[in-house]
DNA sequence: TCTCAAGGAATCTATTCCAG
DNA sequence: CTGGAATAGATTCCTTGAGA
């Protein structure tokens, strides 16, 4: 385990920039998507995407893409699998031109950090299709999970964490499918409950934001193990969760009591 | 001044983790 | 079920200090 003076600062960066999206809030979105599973895949082509939903975080309002829509507009709903690609694509040029239009935006996101899932996956598979994708910069992107590991070290211990997370701080979980249930949705061409599946997780994801913003949110980390047993982590602790001015207050009580007790015995 | 022990630091390896 | 990255655990290495 680093030294205590090491993840207390990580633990500052990470609120500090998360406070500061927040601060900005008009510029912020909260992304995230469904695909098929990651395995099994016979063919050795990478997952399609399903649908992709993403939420400004000061109105609420969501922006959704997903491949039954597409459908629907097209004529094809009855179809569906019989037009992947073309589905999948058009449904991949609405959301590019959405991010090429968004591209100074902050995204916030939940692990969507390599090829298997993530920005690079969704890049990778518009490729495949033969688009080309709008990059969002790196600096651009915030990884939530990665981020509450900063803030929280080991939030949850129980799996699936997302899931449990939800649970610890009940937060409603309807139309909420889990990884395998999704991936299992595509294959028996569920394609509704799917797409509110994900537009519920982007959902959840802003509710976990403002929840660490708010310093509420329930995690299985102990405040031990989050501050330390230092005289910096008891400062921070105090600071963050009791207000300093209040420790400054109960401080000088006690010293004034003491002081006055002090007098009257040496008065009588 | 040399040797050896102890402990902190650095490196290597094993395990966990996460999305659908 | 994948795959790589990050973490935790294990091991080695190096420095420092004390004693002969």
């Amino acid at each position: 385990m680093a030294n205590a003076k090491y993840r207390i600062k990580k633990r500052k960066d990470a609120l500090k920039e998360l406070n500061g999206l927040v601060e900005r809030d008009s510029n912020l979105l909260i992304i995230h998507y469904s695909c098929e599973s990651f395995y099994n895949i016979k063919d050795g082509r990478t997952p399609r995407i399903t649908s992709i939903a993403v939420r400004y975080f000061n109105t609420g309002q969501t922006i959704s893409f997903s491949i039954h829509k597409v459908a629907e507009k097209q004529g094809k709903l009855d179809s569906i699998e019989d037009h992947y690609n073309e589905l999948e694509k058009s449904m991949l040029d609405e959301f590019f031109q959405f991010v090429s239009t968004h591209i100074n935006y902050k995204w916030i996101h939940w692990n969507m950090r390599d090829i298997n899932y993530g920005f690079e996956a969704i890049n990778h598979r518009y490729s495949v299709l033969g688009g080309t994708p709008s990059m969002i910069h790196d600096n651009n992107k915030y990884d939530l999970a990665r981020k509450m590991v900063d803030i929280y070290g080991n939030y949850i211990k129980e799996h699936p964490r997302f899931e449990k997370l939800i649970d610890k701080n009940n937060i409603t979980k309807r139309d909420f499918l889990g990884g395998a249930a999704e991936a299992e949705a595509f294959e028996n061409k569920e394609f509704v409950k799917l797409h509110q599946s994900t537009l519920r997780k982007v959902d959840i994801l802003q509710s976990v934001v403002e929840r660490i913003i708010e310093n509420n949110l329930k995690t299985d980390t102990t405040l031990r193990e989050i501050y330390g047993f230092t005289p910096q982590g008891l400062y921070e602790l105090v600071k963050e969760n009791w207000g300093y001015n209040l420790f400054i207050f109960l401080l000088g009580a006690i010293l004034s009591g003491i002081v006055g007790y002090i007098i009257t015995l040496l008065l009588t």
